[in-house]
DNA sequence: ACAAAAGTGTTGATAATACACCCATGT
DNA sequence: ACATGGGTGTATTATCAACACTTTTGT
């Protein structure tokens, strides 16, 4: 049999996301290695040879970042794979989007130097194709926060309304109004249960404390106010 | 450097979907080779070593199915990469989404024995995870005719509302009230174009024709009556 | 005139938006 | 009592959902 394909090697990339002081942060590493020694990347690295897609990025989640289980929620974003996006040869990789309470910086593995969170707005001239892997990672999460409970997965198990608003204002960058979103928020069924327990404050009235509901879908959806971004991924798709 | 990874063969595979006499189909090839000859399967093949994903995809699109540039949208559904899911070694495949209007049945060719659209009601049995594969899919799709223009895509370069109607009908399986889509349609800014013309019927009213207008976003979302899938893809992921 | 399919108008229910004040606590 | 942040109620507007009849053509 005639072979004009090359096996190719398959990696994960894991945009990792989480709400830190009110802003949307992003898991970078610095790489220890070439190619791109020195430059920002996302964290990742290669299937083995044994393991599911899957598996491979929640053990690249906790080897490299230490933070495993903490991560609430793990999705495939697409996968990216044009000819020139690895200069040391075919590289595949598969992208996925991981959700995490805020967390303390982990520490430094594997092949990175250095591991921080930044802010998404911060972040250009990644190593690879990285730009646009977290660009389309942050779309999809734009997206599902609209029509599901994905919110708490950003929330610790206790949280109050306010932390979930901010959850919102942070990924979306729009302020939302307090009390349509407490009754939006409210009226889902599944979305948040009450614990009956108050947060205690250094001042002001104590927030009401929840944990994250049973449900899993938002309907109708929490509307982002009006579309903004140009095309959200019709006719051409723009993944490598 | 050591290396508990090995290789992986990377493939496309397609789903591609029409709407025919107002049923939902899906374009299935015959395997001519081994593993899963006999089988009916999503067509497919290997990505070539200087090609991109999405090239590949277009290729194959064209090469196995004949259908090339007709159709007018193709978009990555996800990657499935199961060590196990095809017993000649490891293989982890790209999945794209296919739109096309309603066309001829198109020749078998490359290692299939033979091709042909299968109503996606009926098609279980697939070779390798490709049932999981189609299923996907067609969430994929279903859930984009919600919020954008994606509908024209299965419909020809002039059509009609009923026409653009039938493709909901038949991808969500419900009808719809006439009255509220056509009003719903024509509110959506850059849904469709008037063209002035009308398609000439053996008997009734001549309906109107339209082309695709440059519209992607529909804003509200048409709606799908209710929710009804029960965990549409969050907190867990069943990608392969 | 009849058959066949396209096209439209109205009403009631639901939900989104916009907006300003009261509540509970610590000091 | 005051400062701080949490929590709520109402009026307006937009959109969805449900429903039956009129229009235009070919025969």
């Amino acid at each position: 049999m005639l072979r004009p394909h090359a096996a190719a090697r398959v990696t994960v990339d894991l945009v990792i996301l989480t709400v830190r002081s009110r802003r949307l942060d992003v898991l970078l590493v610095e790489r220890g290695n070439e190619p791109f020694r020195g430059r920002w990347a996302l964290p990742g690295g290669f299937v083995r040879d044994d393991e599911n897609l899957l598996a491979a990025a929640r053990r690249e989640l906790d080897e490299e970042t230490g933070i495993g289980s903490a991560a609430l929620h793990l999705e495939q974003i697409g996968t990216y794979g044009d000819p020139g996006r690895d200069p040391s040869g075919r590289v595949v990789s598969v992208a996925y989007l991981a959700i995490a309470p805020d967390l303390p910086t982990p520490q430094a593995a594997s092949d990175a130097t250095a591991a921080r969170w930044q802010p998404v707005a911060d972040t250009a001239g990644l190593a690879y194709d990285h730009d646009a892997i977290l660009a389309d990672g942050l779309e999809l999460a734009r997206g599902k926060l609209e029509t599901t409970t994905l919110a708490t997965a950003f929330c610790a198990d206790l949280f109050t309304l306010v932390d979930l608003r901010r959850v919102y204002e942070a990924v979306w960058g729009r302020p939302l109004d307090p009390r349509n979103f407490e009754r939006k928020v409210n009226r889902t069924e599944g979305f948040v249960v009450p614990t009956g327990q108050r947060r205690s404050l250094p001042t002001g009235r104590p927030p009401a404390l929840y944990q994250r509901g049973p449900g899993t879908v938002l309907y109708p959806a929490m509307l982002r106010t009006r579309i903004d971004s140009p095309h959200t991924g019709d006719g051409g798709d723009d993944r490598r």
